[in-house]
DNA sequence: GAGAAAATTGGAAACGTTTCCATTTTCTCC
DNA sequence: GGAGAAAATGGAAACGTTTCCAATTTTCTC
């Protein structure tokens, strides 16, 4: 059984394809006779309007690229679920790929996203030092979401982008243990080459400047976010000689190295080391005692990078590219307490 | 600034239109030398084919639709993954879609991924008892492969499938935790209407009809999945006259809970309290104790489906409709023993 | 070297829409 | 009732490909 067309629905209809096409569509310049005759057609015929012939005339394939490292990683995996709903509620589709922060699959992702005439895309570069994928991007021609990234220097203005406060968090963080007294703290937290990384340091940085004391902070990036990875890492800082009485532990598989290399140490949590991490799973907030954390809406950011992508889609392109800041919370639980004393 | 068209390649190579489209092609019946300058053509000009006309005319659309229930879940997210890097080797792209378990919006997605003419699906259905999202989908006229699901009865040869050995897994779980000696376990399970519960509750009665003595099985299935809910079951469960012990809790949110009714109880994991959990996610790992588990590749999963997605477009439709049944492993860590002495 | 077979080529149709334009119909107002 | 404006309509072009067909050129065979 072939599927109907348009054709076959104006034909049945007894008026002539555009009047079909007139009358199936917004309805403007149709008489109501026509109107009723088509919608009935169409009912009857089961017509189902084929997108691929209306993209390839409208010019707008009514779809939209997300670009994210990895999509199986729950940060990133809320964020296009969010999306997705918001954009489904809009008529689009959402098409994914993950690069594994492979540059060259970047820009290959974003080449067969143009090809398909995808009308925008969502993206989180997988570092942003690759200038030639923020290239490739502002060249695409179709409007972009930067996902918590920031644009290289000077291409500043081309990208709206909707990010996470990491900086005021990782502020409040450290406020929040230097008030309970600890002067050596840890950061641990994946990425110094990319956004949330640098903006947590500079947080961490900025509240220890700000501190009265004279408190000794370390700063640790693994490179690899593999648990095993986190937990050497974590092994070193808290066997250094003076070790951190609090740690602030910026990533689940970080988390699940710290707490490994506390329980290896036999320190106790709060007792000998507080702990701050962040809430996306539900690890830190299962976990035996609970975990402070850091913890921000992803499923905000994905309504939000959908929301500014179809305002832009809309044609609202003139506007100064926006910019969401969303906000980041410090949920107090059972991981943090004064130091001990010496 | 316009993208070229392959008229354009064709002007500038001095070649027909049509020549130029199987130089760009195959290259079937085309001389060297025609093939080489419209090559060269393309080349200056930096064309790119536009997917869209390629799709209204082949009637491929080079697109394959996911529909989970929710991405966001690292279960559905690992899969998406593994699915998308299989399709992308393939020049395909995936669009995804969750559904939210909502059979309404379930049938207007797979109308939607009709109308654009995608070239298959993947898709678990959320629950098995909807008849109508069975029709809809053998009706869409295209392929689709299901993801871990039992087609209704009847409809059984239609749909080729992934499926998960839960039933094997729930087995040996149940079996290795009789074999330590207990007597009263308990089977914690989300979706007894969906074939992962149905399977794991067979299993877990089958380990139950082989043992020797007579023991005492429990099955919950907490309607909602979440923790809260699950923690509710647990408490209910562990409260009971004669409780259980031994726990088999299968799902993310589910061991929270256990374990969270375990603390509350101030039952010891595992000198009062046995517990196996799957393996999904970090957190079974990361406990203290670790969490034994039952693990499966949700990474297979997804590749496999993609895989068999692939065979069909290739035309190897006329095979009968294959079928994988991937292995679950019982992962020993340290949160079983043999049951307290009474 | 002639004829047949094979390979290559150009032109045009087709995929299913939307939209432009010219034409016809209907409406409005004097 | 008629002139002019407004609305509705049909026909055709266009979107950018692939593919069919007929025409042409090349290659082969005897």
């Amino acid at each position: 059984m072939v599927r109907a067309t348009i054709r076959d629905v104006a034909e049945a209809a007894g008026v002539s394809l555009g009047s079909a096409s007139r009358a199936l569509n917004g309805g403007r310049n149709v008489s109501a006779r026509v109107a009723q005759d088509v919608a009935q057609a169409a009912k009857r015929l089961g017509y189902q309007p084929d997108f691929l012939a209306r993209s390839l005339r409208t010019r707008s394939s009514g779809m939209v690229g997300c670009l994210v490292s990895d999509i199986a990683n729950p940060l990133y995996a809320e964020i296009v679920q969010a999306a997705e709903g918001r954009l489904r509620e809009a008529g689009c589709l959402l098409v994914v790929a993950s690069t594994g922060n492979d540059p060259k699959r970047e820009q290959d992702a974003v080449a067969e996203f143009r090809g398909r005439r995808l009308d925008g895309f969502l993206v989180a570069p997988g570092s942003d030092a690759n200038a030639k994928t923020w290239r490739t991007l502002a060249d695409s021609g179709t409007p972009v979401i930067i996902l918590d990234r920031d644009p290289p220097a000077g291409g500043d203005g081309l990208f709206p982008s909707v990010l996470v406060d990491h900086r005021g968090g990782a502020m409040a963080a450290t406020r929040y243990l230097l008030g309970l007294g600890h002067r050596r703290i840890a950061l641990l937290t994946p990425g110094a080459r990319m956004r949330p990384g640098r903006e947590r340091i500079a947080g961490f940085r900025q509240a220890f400047a700000d501190a009265e004391a004279s408190p000794t902070g370390a700063i640790v990036c693994p490179q690899e976010s593999s648990m095993d990875f986190a937990y050497s890492a974590a092994l070193a800082v808290l066997e250094a000689s003076s070790r951190p009485t609090a740690v602030i532990a910026l990533g689940t598989r970080i988390l699940a190295g710290v707490l490994r290399a506390a329980r290896t140490l036999k320190l106790s949590v709060p007792d000998d080391l507080s702990i701050v991490s962040v809430g996306d799973t539900d690890i830190a907030a299962v976990h035996t005692p609970a975990i402070t954390a850091l913890r921000w809406s992803l499923e905000e950011v994905g309504r939000a990078a959908a929301e500014m992508l179809l305002q832009r889609l809309k044609g609202d392109g003139t506007a100064a590219p926006a910019r969401a800041l969303l906000p980041v919370d410090l949920v107090l639980r059972e991981s943090c307490a004064s130091p001990p004393k010496i």
